[in-house]
RNA sequence: GCCCCCAUCGUCUAGAGGCCUAGGACACAUCCCUUUCACGGAUGCAGCAGGGGUUCGAAUCCCCUUGGGGGUACCA
């Protein structure tokens, strides 16, 4: 707890579901702004200026992934806050009013030019083998010519000027000293379409300077855009934030992840339905590029908080490993709060009858096969046998194992010693078992697989004691019968 | 093409000149525990991209090469 008054910010486009670079992003800012306490704040604004790739339901799906990852914001489009709206299309005339400020300054200009004719300017310098770029050619029109253009019904877009050459440094908090040559930068750039809303690169620097931002930190694939709003600021005549890049996360292949390229696995929803923690998933996203300086491997949200600092933030590309996310993932499953782990278990058994036990035995029941669990969607198959009245054994499996003469002595046996069960006694039901074997001379494999085969289906799976206590006296009977009537005399 | 960033086991990383015969974790393999599957424990496998410097000494600093990534929009 340094020093007060960060404010830092998560800006994601509603132009996709909520993507786990963006996540990831969104917990650095979010551990920095809790690390420095205070009156730190953490807050929560939409890109969505790209009218055309902006869309309601990507809003809600980002919205409520970072809050189902506990990343709670101080300010932001749902909650309010002193510098609203926290949403770009509800600031166009705001931008508007601020590019007209540039204008009057001499900092940009009004642009004529058509896509045509850029096009055109585009496809000569490639001809010519020359770098592709805006030449700068309305920067000095006369006011005849801004007449001209306006009568032919021209509307304008705003560029601001781009002083060159000149050399654009700062000192990035995660990569160093940064610098970038203001000649490679395309160009005056626009910073209000000619439709009249703000370009990207505008309304950021816009509402940064509007939300009192002190610190970016954003995605590697940034890093120009940073030289490009650093002129901004510089035009608006303003105090800068402090910048900070994080490499990108990469897939196998080293390529960005990419919706394109990767599908559903790059979006946080697709580990949320498959029951993905999200300690899990904000452990895992913290630990990618971040150490704790004690080399703790696993840590909850507010632990990080508290020694989470940039200078340990990798500077090289991290790729993003499922079978690591798997490990977080079947940690947490196993060491949370069993209540909690039961909770999220139950939409994945919607399909049982779930009215024949109760909340202590459903509980146990989770209990039981959470060890093997990477995710908990695969909670429905572990526990199938616990709710289906009938249990289905293969054909193999009763030709193999339940019709022998052995199996069907110890299912006898076990059947007509149903009184001597303690059910509800994981350890007490099992040594009932130890015992029958003990009278029929069976141990191992031919006494316990018979009996896990008519109740559980299989011969490899929870802990039978347990299953004997969970299922209880009457599904016992029914299965332990059941499988004796398979192979009828 | 041009610009920028990056470079330690297969993967995530520790490492800020001697503590490094390079540590941990995931994955993988073997063993132990165990009626089974898992869990857990133990062991093993495996790495400083290459070449030059600087230095008594370099994974650590500098340069070059190579490799990888990102950016080059009136997208965000």
């Amino acid at each position: 707890m340094v020093s007060s008054n960060v404010r830092v910010r998560i800006a994601p486009s509603p132009t996709g579901n909520l993507h786990v670079g963006t996540a990831r992003t969104a917990l650095y800012n979010y551990l920095f702004a809790k690390h420095h306490g205070g009156d730190s704040k953490f807050i929560m604004r939409l890109e969505d200026t790209d009218e055309l790739r902006s869309k309601e339901d990507f809003t809600k799906d980002i919205i409520d992934g970072l809050k189902w990852l506990q990343m709670h914001w101080d300010e932001g489009p749902d909650v309010g806050g002193p510098f609203a709206p926290y949403r770009q299309t509800q600031k166009l005339d705001h931008y508007d009013k601020m590019s007209k400020k540039l204008i009057a300054s001499g900092h940009a200009y009004f642009c004529y030019c058509t896509p045509e004719e850029l096009e055109k300017l585009k496809e000569k310098q490639k001809n010519d083998n020359q770098a592709q770029r805006y030449d700068n050619r309305c920067r000095n029109l006369t006011d005849e010519e801004h007449k001209k253009f306006a009568e032919q019904g021209r509307s304008p877009a705003i560029r601001l000027k781009i002083e060159e050459p000149r050399v654009i440094t700062w000192n990035d908090m995660i990569k160093g000293d940064i610098s970038i040559d203001s000649s490679d930068l395309g160009g005056d750039m626009v910073i209000v379409k000619s439709n009249g809303i703000a370009l990207y690169n505008f309304a950021v620097v816009v509402d940064d300077l509007d939300m009192k931002i002190s610190h970016v930190i954003r995605g590697e694939d940034h890093i120009h855009n940073t030289a490009k709003q650093l002129l901004l600021y510089e035009a608006f005549n303003a105090d800068i934030p402090q910048f900070g890049h994080v490499a990108l996360m990469v897939d196998t292949d080293r390529h960005k992840l990419s919706k394109r390229a990767h599908g559903e696995m790059v979006h946080v929803d697709y580990y949320r339905r498959l029951g993905y923690m999200p300690e899990a998933i904000v452990n895992y996203l913290a630990h990618m590029s971040w150490t704790p300086p004690d080399g703790r491997e696993i840590f909850t949200l507010d632990e990080a908080a508290q020694i989470f600092t940039l200078d340990r933030v990798s500077t090289s590309h991290a790729v993003f490993d499922v079978p690591r996310l798997n490990w977080y993932n079947g940690q947490y499953i196993r060491n949370l709060p069993i209540s909690l782990i039961t909770d999220r278990a139950l939409p994945f058994l919607q399909a049982y009858d779930l009215a024949q036990y109760s909340r202590p035995q459903l509980e146990e029941i989770v209990g039981v096969v959470r060890e093997g669990l990477t995710t908990l969607s695969e909670v429905t198959e572990a526990t199938r046998f616990f709710f289906e009245r009938q249990v289905q054994i293969s054909e193999e499996l009763n030709r193999t194992l339940m019709c022998t003469d052995n199996s069907r002595k110890v299912l006898s046996a076990v059947r007509d010693n149903m009184a001597k069960f303690p059910w509800g006694d994981a350890k007490g039901c099992k040594s009932v078992i130890d015992q029958i074997g003990k009278e029929l001379g069976f141990k191992g494999k031919d006494l316990y697989w018979p009996v896990r085969a008519a109740l559980q289906g299989k011969t490899s799976g929870p802990d039978l004691g347990s299953t004997l206590a969970i299922l209880g006296e009457a599904r016992v009977r029914s299965r332990i019968e059941g499988a004796l009537g398979l192979c009828p005399r």
